[in-house]
RNA sequence: GGAGGAAUGGCAGAGUGGUCGAAUGCGGCAGUCUUGAAAACUGUUGAGGGUCACACCUCCGGGGGUUCGAAUCCCUCUUCCUCCGCCA
C-alpha cells in the first residue's frame, strides 16, 4: 500500500510510474485525494466538536464538586446537541476513511525504475543465463512419465485421496524431496538466515498485512469454519511475525528462512502446461525473508539473488534469471527477478524462484517501522525470495539428469538422499 | 468441552466514574561526577491523527453500550492463566 503522503506529494509521479504497469492511476489518486481531503476536513470539525464537549465535562465535573448542582445540570443540556454532531461526524469519519482505504488496497506498487516497460512474460528482460543445457538420451521423458517409470511419484494416488494437483511423492521421490528441503535450508542457514518453522495457516489480518489480501482473496484455501488461510507461501506467516512492530536501526538485517507447504488455489488454470508437477495446489517450498533499513534493501536484494544463484550453480542446472516487465511484476514488488530452470524434456523455462523487494509497500500494510538514527520513525523495507520451490527444481534434476535407464543424484544432494542414482 | 480469574506504556506494576495518557520501579536516552567506565545524582523517555509550528483530537486487548464525563460500570469477541474432562 502506497503512503498517503506520497500521494499527496508525487502524484504526477506515480500515474507516470504505474504506467509501467499499463495502470492508469489518474482516477483512482483523485479519488484517494478527495477522499483523503474529506476525511481531514471531517476529522478537523469532530475535533472541534469533541474538544469543546470535553471542556464542558470538565466544567461539569468541577461544578459537581464544589456542590452547583443546578449549575451543573444547566451546562448538561449544552452538551445534548454536540454528543449528536460528533456522533454524526464520527460515522461520516468512519464510512470515509473505510472508502480511502479501500481505494488504496487497489493502488498496486510503484515499480522500480529499472523495471521494464512490456504487456506480459514475453516482454521480461532476461538478464543472466548459466549452465549448459545437456543433450538429453535418444527417447528422453518428460518428468510425469520418469516419475511412473521409477515409481517415485503417484499423481492417481493424490487425485483419489484429495484431488488433482496434489502428488504423493514416494520410496526415493520422498527421500529427494526431504533431501532438498534439508539442503536449502542449510545453504540459507550457511548464509545467515535464522530457521524459522511457522504455522501453515493465518489469519485474515495477516493476508492483509503481506497483501495477498484483499487482492487475491480467490488464490487461498479459506477455512471457513475458522475464518482461517491456508499460506499460499511462507513469505505471509514469517513476514507478519514483524507486524506492528517498532525496530530500531540496530535490528537490522533481519534474515529468515523457513520451509513450508504451500497451498494455492490456481482456479481457472488448467491443461497441458500444468501437467506433472509444473503447477500444483499443494507443493513444498524454502523461502528467504529479509526485513532491512530502506538504504540497504537493493543491497540486500542482489545478495539473494547471488546466493540463489549459488545454489542452482551446485545442483549444475541451466537457469536463467529474468527481470519481470511492468506487465508481469507481482501487485506488491517494486522489482522482482525470476529464476527459471530449463526442463529439458519439455523444452521449455519452469519458474522456480522469484526474489522480491516491496520496499514500504507490505511495511505500510503492516505497520512495520523502525526508529532510524534521529529518533525518527519510518517504514523498513521487505523482501523475500524462494530458495527454493522443490516441484519445479525435482522436475529439472529428473529431466536433465536422466540417463537410458535411470536418473542420477547431483553431487551436493547425494549426502542428504543416501543415494546417488533412482533407477 | 465445562467452571472460574485476568488483559494497563519497552518490561514489571498501581489506578474501580471527573483535573488520568495514566503513580512507582526497571530499562532506554541526555547530563553532572570520572583519565575512561561503573556507581550515585539530575533531567528526559508511549503511539496515531492534525498543524509551518502550537492548539486540539484519539488510543489502557478488539468491538458495541450506559453517562455531561469511562482505564474504571454493562454486553460481546479474542487471547492468556488456574481447575476439571478429553487427547497426539
Amino acid at each position: 500500500m502506497l503512503q498517503l503522503h506520497t500521494i499527496r506529494e508525487h502524484k504526477d509521479t506515480i500515474i507516470q510510474a504505474l504506467k509501467k504497469r499499463n495502470f492508469d492511476a489518474e482516477p483512482i489518486l483523485s479519488a484517494v485525494l478527495d477522499l483523503d481531503e474529506k476525511r481531514r476536513a471531517i476529522q478537523t470539525e469532530l475535533d472541534a466538536t469533541l474538544a469543546e464537549s470535553n471542556k464542558l465535562s470538565k466544567e461539569i465535573g468541577i461544578l459537581f464538586k464544589s456542590g452547583k448542582a443546578q449549575e451543573a445540570n444547566a451546562l448538561k443540556e449544552q452538551t445534548a446537541g454536540l454528543k449528536e454532531s460528533s456522533k454524526n461526524l464520527g460515522e461520516e469519519l468512519n464510512a470515509t476513511a473505510t472508502a480511502l482505504q479501500e481505494q488504496l488496497y487497489q493502488i498496486p506498487n510503484i515499480p522500480n525504475e529499472s523495471v521494464p516497460a512490456g504487456n506480459s512474460d514475453e516482454d521480461n528482460e532476461e538478464i543472466y543465463r548459466e549452465g549448459d543445457i545437456p543433450k538429453l538420451v535418444e527417447n528422453a521423458l518428460p518428468h510425469w512419465e520418469l516419475a511412473k517409470k521409477f515409481d517415485i511419484i503417484d499423481f492417481e494416488s493424490g487425485v483419489k485421496i484429495t484431488g488433482a494437483g496434489f502428488p504423493v511423492y514416494k520410496g526415493k521421490g520422498a527421500r529427494l524431496q526431504r533431501a532438498l528441503i534439508s539442503y536449502f535450508l542449510d545453504k540459507n542457514t550457511a548464509a545467515g538466515y535464522t530457521e524459522i518453522q511457522v504455522p501453515h495457516m493465518v489469519n485474515e489480518a495477516s493476508g492483509y498485512g503481506t497483501g495477498q489480501l484483499p487482492d487475491k482473496e480467490g488464490q487461498m484455501y479459506h477455512v471457513q469454519a475458522d475464518d482461517l488461510y491456508l499460506i499460499p507461501t511462507a513469505e505471509v506467516p514469517i513476514t507478519n511475525l514483524h507486524r506492528e512492530d517498532l525496530l530500531t536501526s540496530k535490528d537490522f538485517p533481519i534474515k529468515y528462512t523457513g520451509y513450508t507447504p504451500c497451498f494455492r488455489r490456481e482456479a481457472g488454470s488448467y491443461g497441458a502446461h500444468v501437467r506433472g508437477l509444473n503447477r500444483l495446489h499443494q507443493f513444498d517450498k524454502v523461502e528467504v525473508v529479509r526485513i532491512e533499513h530502506p538504504d540497504d534493501s537493493y543491497k540486500a536484494l542482489d545478495e539473494m539473488v547471488e546466493h540463489v544463484k549459488g545454489i542452482l550453480n551446485e545442483l549444475q542446472l541451466p537457469y536463467r534469471i529474468l527481470r519481470l516487465c511492468g506487465g508481469d511484476l507481482g501487485f506488491t514488488s517494486a522489482l522482482t527477478f525470476d529464476f527459471e530452470v530449463f526442463s529439458t524434456a519439455q523444452d521449455r523455462w519452469l519458474e522456480i524462484s522469484s526474489v522480491s523487494n516491496f520496499e514500504t509497500f507490505q511495511a505500510n500494510r503492516l505497520k512495520l517501522r523502525f526508529k532510524d538514527e534521529n529518533g525518527k520513525r519510518q517504514l523498513a523495507h521487505t523482501l523475500n525470495g524462494s530458495s527454493l520451490a522443490l516441484p519445479r527444481v525435482l522436475a529439472g534434476i529428473l529431466e536433465n539428469y536422466q540417463t537410458e535407464d535411470g536418473i542420477n543424484i547431483p553431487e551436493v544432494l547425494v549426502p542428504y538422499c543416501g543415494f546417488d542414482r533412482i533407477d
